[in-house]
DNA sequence: TTTGTAAAAGTTAGCGCTAACATGCACGCA
DNA sequence: TGCGTGCATGTTAGCGCTAACTTTTACAAA
């Protein structure tokens, strides 16, 4: 007796093995894969367990083959906070690849391409965009890529809105938690260095500072709260102005990183040792945070694991959209992190 | 009279479009592009000028389908230097979509878990790798993804060798280039931090530095040469012993941004102004380097590009492999950038 | 000339999936 | 009873490619 042997295959469950275990044909398994209608409720049950039992799914190429177009996602990008992009890189891809959908990603730089990066995307056929922190802010920006009926999804930034899907830390809550890590430490004069204004994010922050602060009973001082727009040099010019004051903080706290790098070079510039003089501490946790010295205490966004579910999101919101359902814009908060590393301590006189 | 339509497709040639164009069987065609044997020279060359002229690229999906193993490439990172990692990432994720080769991304931190890492991704079934820096020059990695016989690229490190295919910008001749600018603002103290002594790079940036300096006369001084490990922190090391020198130099250049940032915070913390008091170069041109303030003149590695090329020539090797044949192991040369930002200047005693 | 043999080419079938069409069936209405 | 109507499901064929097998051709040896 002989074993007809397999010519091909991969050895994975297909269409038909689904279909022979539910006793359906291979069209309406098809069919409730595809959210397509005119199934029995019982039908789909009876497949749906199948599929599961099996561990079944489909075969992107046969799927390619049969002429359905591929899912593709567009990323636009700029500025290349660099740690900030890798991670979104890394989260998407790895999504991507694993559920088949191509990704295209693009650089823009508003305010002079943005318009031209997005619409080169769109030509390149993308049903779905990912816009990352900070064109998610850019209101123009945001205008032109939801122009289209394809869904976006806003990464890191972005006002909740019906035209953009977001996914975000909560800002209030880590910069209320920073803060009241802080004020743990003993601190009671503590600065703080505000986010460009045109990101929503920055707004949040600040009130969570301010909540933390006044919770503690701690007197709100605005002259400890300065503005700052994200980049390192705004966070010179406002470290300067916090270590003029008649009374410096004994703590800073900047929105970003680049920020609080600049608090650090101008601690230093001054003689103050961080953290023993001066704590400071960040936000976002790039490569600026663990590249300087001291490291930066500071707030993690699990951006990979936000890029990852960008690209799911998406993903559904596209199928829906073939299947002709729509998905309500959801709006997703994921759970920052408090990095502890070697910027901040108790301020001097508590010891 | 009907014209029958075409139910799919997707419009692009098809190898039967070739096969009927050049007069032969699909199965031939099949057989040219997959550099398989017994297909007589003159029926290769006809088959290939229809590829040509039709503009012919083979359906990945329908391959896939067809059974054919799709080529994948690991890609082995370590170090966030994120700036660096995006690039490499954006250039080789474009390059392997294009030509549909699957990329899997994977960090490993030596000492722990690089042999874990490496032999992660070759039990995911990759068929070549690529070792970014800094993990080419760390040679228990480098011999571990060489134990087998998937070919190997380092990209911007490592040593040319016949197990490792290696893609480098000039080294030499870029920090040639770079000593050679100081040297024509009028600098003649010039400093020099060494890289990490692990990396094959470094070295060969030291010999440019001094090669300049010999072509221009000007004696070397080896109390102007500090050792790095090119971190921030063996930077402020560095950086105060060559502010410290009797006669301490007008320009200091650094074997990477992330120590030319060093530089210019221990120039502010003893006052003195970039670079009107002191010159500070980098290279690599990391996100560092234009983070900070002043932005550094720096030296840039074509990453993107060089990334790019890996991907090419893993994946001719992986074919050629394939086919039985085996290509001599390249080491490719790219071509760097001098990208003159705003902390360089003449010396002040010059003007 | 016949035959053997290897090189060069062609044929067949099937990878897994889905579009298009076909069918079956229940239900209501004339 | 007959007949449309619409839902639920099945059948057929083909997407583009290549593995495995078969046939043809070229050419040398018998």
């Amino acid at each position: 007796m002989s074993i007809k042997q397999q010519r091909r295959g991969t050895g994975s469950a297909t269409i038909s093995d689904v279909a022979r275990l539910a006793g359906f044909s291979p069209m309406t398994v098809s069919r409730v894969i595809n959210g397509g209608g005119n199934v029995k409720e019982s039908t789909r049950d009876a497949i749906n367990a199948a599929i599961k039992e099996l561990n079944y799914s489909p075969n992107p190429a046969a799927r390619s083959l049969a002429g359905v177009e591929p899912i593709r996602i567009g990323l636009l990008y700029s500025n290349p906070s660099a740690a900030y992009l890798s991670e979104v890189l890394v989260g998407s891809l790895d999504r991507a690849s694993r559920i088949d959908v191509q990704l295209v990603v693009a650089r823009c730089e508003p305010p002079e391409n943005y318009r031209e990066a997005a619409e080169h995307l769109l030509e390149r056929g993308v049903h779905g965009l990912i816009l990352t922190s900070p064109l998610c802010d850019l209101q123009e920006v945001v205008d032109v890529v939801t122009e289209g009926d394809q869904p976006v999804v806003a990464l890191a930034g972005g006002k909740p809105s019906d035209d953009l899907i977001t996914i975000n830390v909560d800002d209030f809550e880590a910069a209320h938690a920073m803060t009241k890590h802080l004020i743990g430490l003993g601190h009671r004069r503590i600065g703080f260095i505000i986010g460009s204004p045109i990101q929503a994010a920055s707004g949040r922050r600040l009130e969570g500072y301010r909540a933390a602060l006044a919770e503690a009973g701690i007197p709100a001082d605005e002259k400890l709260i300065e503005q700052g727009h994200f980049t390192y040099r705004s966070g010179l010019a406002a470290a300067d102005k916090l270590m003029d004051l008649a009374v410096p903080p004994t703590a800073v706290f900047a929105s970003n990183d680049d920020m609080a790098a600049a608090v650090v070079a101008v601690a230093h510039r001054r003689g103050l040792d961080v953290p023993n003089d001066l704590t400071v501490c960040g936000f976002d946790d790039t490569a600026f945070a663990s590249s300087i010295w001291p490291e930066l205490t500071t707030i993690r966004q699990p951006i990979a694991e936000m890029a990852r579910t960008a690209v799911d999101m998406l993903t559904d919101e596209i199928l829906a959209h073939r299947a002709g359902k729509s998905l309500p814009r959801e709006h997703r908060i994921a759970a920052f992190e408090l990095i502890k590393r070697q910027s901040d301590a108790p301020p001097k006189n508590s010891r």
